[in-house]
DNA sequence: TCATAAAATAACTATAAGTCATTTTATAGA
DNA sequence: TCTATAAAATGACTTATAGTTATTTTATGA
């Protein structure tokens, strides 16, 4: 059966150029004041189309969100390629992150509301579990390379994985959060660069997860 | 001129009726799903009242935000009072920030929205700016606390109090938004406990922030 | 060529934010 | 006490926009 087949593939693309169109609307003017109108014109097709493909403008954006965390799954799967060290990877991935973050800030924001808002979606939501599903996959990356660190020696072994990850995980995105949401404000009225900050920021975590000196 | 300070005064205890108002609705059906109808009715005035009073929705859940980062800024004042040194001071500011997310949790929602979205007002807006001020108010605390460490000696003195207490700050919103949000699901999925993650993260503050051994 | 199903449309409804002409209330002066 | 005026409050109204649905268009297979 190519012709369903065809059809199938065909309403994916279409799935997809909805997406772009709403990503392009909802990036320019802000999830707030852009309206399923203007995503409609901007894909050339008319807003009750839109609903036949999701659900509520609220999906719309989540499909958007889930399109940020598959690509920052990404980056942190090529940034472990490389390191040899369980530690080294470990900030591979922290620099991926943040890398993430300033590169595709619009996504980063998308990420952190759901993050904040996750719970305002119900278990029915596909969507919703699926972003909690590849972001548990990101979140697996840090845990395996902090693992792989304890046994090859490159971080302490007085430490659970699971529980640092979720750690480090928390508190570089309150970290990134700051430094993308007010980086500039902090820039011109305290006159510190935000690199300097992110730099700062991996000190601390390399000061949990190095192994302590054998004299302690 | 007695009767202009009692309508003065009638007016603020209005605007902190509306708020109250505004709060139980808020918080017990969700800013989204709240509407001004609903906060007029409960604060039993016509909702053109509420807009002789706050400008928007948005600005309404502003006041209530300003008191969250009030009552906050008070729990940091007094988590100095008692302690002597600088790092004692910094570890009690950080306990009263867990605190203050767990007593009030609703609050501390506002709080981490008002962060993540603070750039959406513009500068006129004046509960905007007071939550900005009053916010850096209560940074000021933990800097403060970190300036005196460095002096006493409690804390090592090769770190910037003002870079580091931005650092802790972002750290541990990102932190407590992890615990106080998905908390419970990590309860569950991962089986660890909040206290162990938030002791944990305590830990990671210490290595970075204690003066390290001289012989290094 | 026609019947059918899938896809798309656009006019429609519903809801809720925000406004404004009007009414009510409180106060100061006659 | 009565009245003019200003402040405060009202609620019907406007506007904006999310979401729905009856209808139309298009593609397919017999």
């Amino acid at each position: 059966m190519g012709i369903a087949e065809r059809r199938e593939r065909e309403k994916q693309q279409r799935q997809q150029d909805i997406i772009d169109a709403a990503e392009r609307i909802f990036f320019s003017k802000g999830i707030q004041q852009a309206t399923m109108d203007d995503v409609a014109t901007e894909a050339e097709l008319s807003k009750g189309t839109l609903y036949l493909y999701f659900k509520s403008k609220d999906e719309l954006y989540l499909a958007i969100t889930l399109r940020g965390i598959q690509i920052m799954t990404e980056l942190f799967q090529k940034a472990v390629q490389k390191p040899a060290t369980g530690l080294e990877k470990a900030f591979a991935i922290g620099t991926a992150f943040f890398t993430f973050a300033q590169k595709y800030p619009n996504y980063f924001d998308a990420l952190s509301h759901f993050e904040l808002d996750e719970l305002q979606f119900d278990d029915g939501c596909i969507l919703a579990t699926e972003c909690s599903d590849v972001g548990q996959g990101a979140l697996n990356i840090l845990i395996g390379a902090l693992k792989q660190g304890i046994e090859d020696g490159s971080i302490r072994n007085d430490i659970d994985p699971v529980r640092m990850a979720a750690i480090m995980w928390g508190m570089s995105s309150g970290i990134i959060q700051l430094t993308a949401l007010k980086g500039k404000h902090l820039e011109q009225e305290h006159g510190f660069n935000m690199e300097g900050i992110v730099e700062e920021s991996f000190q601390v975590f390399r000061c949990a997860l190095e192994r302590k000196a054998e004299n302690e």
